[in-house]
DNA sequence: TATTGTTATACTCTATAACTATA
DNA sequence: TATAGTTATAGAGTATAACAATA
């Protein structure tokens, strides 16, 4: 990564986001490496955690992700231990993705890790500064309604 | 991509990043579009057009991409007769690489198209709000000093 | 010996198409 | 016929290693 980018680059929101995104990696992918898994992973872990139970593909649109590329992640995940796979009795086409304990305890740990990753990666912004950051960045990323 | 993510990921800067930058993309890349060029191309004749002549190494550097990838984006860049390489006088390792006047207006053109698809990207921002967001991704990807 | 450009190669992430089993 | 999961495959984008020309 650049250190001081040239005027020209310095303006422009593509260059912008890339290289945030990748000093964010930079803190966060440590951060959690300790847990054994990256950020892709843990934010399926999130999703699953996060309420009622979910199938692969329920759980691929959430996260903005392709079927096929949920059944690699899962693949991943179910060999670490960290979710298993049941078929739904309802619909017997579905695989519902649950968390194991070992999974939950994961989950909860590297989740941590990860929000003290992001406060530290914020904190040049000071308080109210990451504060105003965050909430125009859903608004960008349409999480939230404007 | 998600619409209304759930709680769990609309407040994760790594999903944030992800989707926001794709929002962009779907707005920056057909304003490029009919220059027929998109927005790495365009970042490279940017750093050309910008001052003093450059290798490609030094236009990699600037960039943040490999040296590799440089050879691949140049060799793009001169089939659609927008950069021409020359060999340095200084030094026979180097290839200088300068715009064409073909490459030149193209940068206008396409710079032009990005920064008004830019402006719309933030709008929903407002002006200040706009410009507090810009300021703090710089300093966030390393663009400026704290 | 080191550096620039280049090629070949491989790896990651992702998407498309086709298959299977279920509905 | 349509859907969920799976597999195979292919396309970006990027990185590593090795080579030729040059310093």
């Amino acid at each position: 990564m650049t250190d001081s980018p040239p005027d020209v680059l310095a303006s422009r929101l593509g260059y912008l986001f890339k290289h945030a995104h990748a000093r964010l990696l930079d803190v966060a992918g440590p951060a959690m490496a300790p847990f054994g898994i990256d950020g892709r992973e843990l934010a399926v872990l999130a999703v699953l955690g996060a309420g009622a139970p979910l199938s692969q593909q329920e759980a691929a649109e959430l996260l903005g992700v392709d079927r096929t590329t949920m059944v690699a992640l899962v693949d991943e995940l179910e060999r670490k231990e960290l979710v298993e796979r049941h078929r739904s009795a309802a619909d017997r086409r579905k695989n519902i993705v649950r968390l194991t304990e070992k999974g939950r305890r994961c989950l909860e740990g590297a989740g941590d890790a990860r929000d003290a990753a992001e406060r530290r990666f914020l904190e040049p912004l000071g308080e109210s500064g990451a504060a105003g950051f965050v909430a125009a960045l859903q608004i960008l990323a349409g999480a939230r309604p404007l």
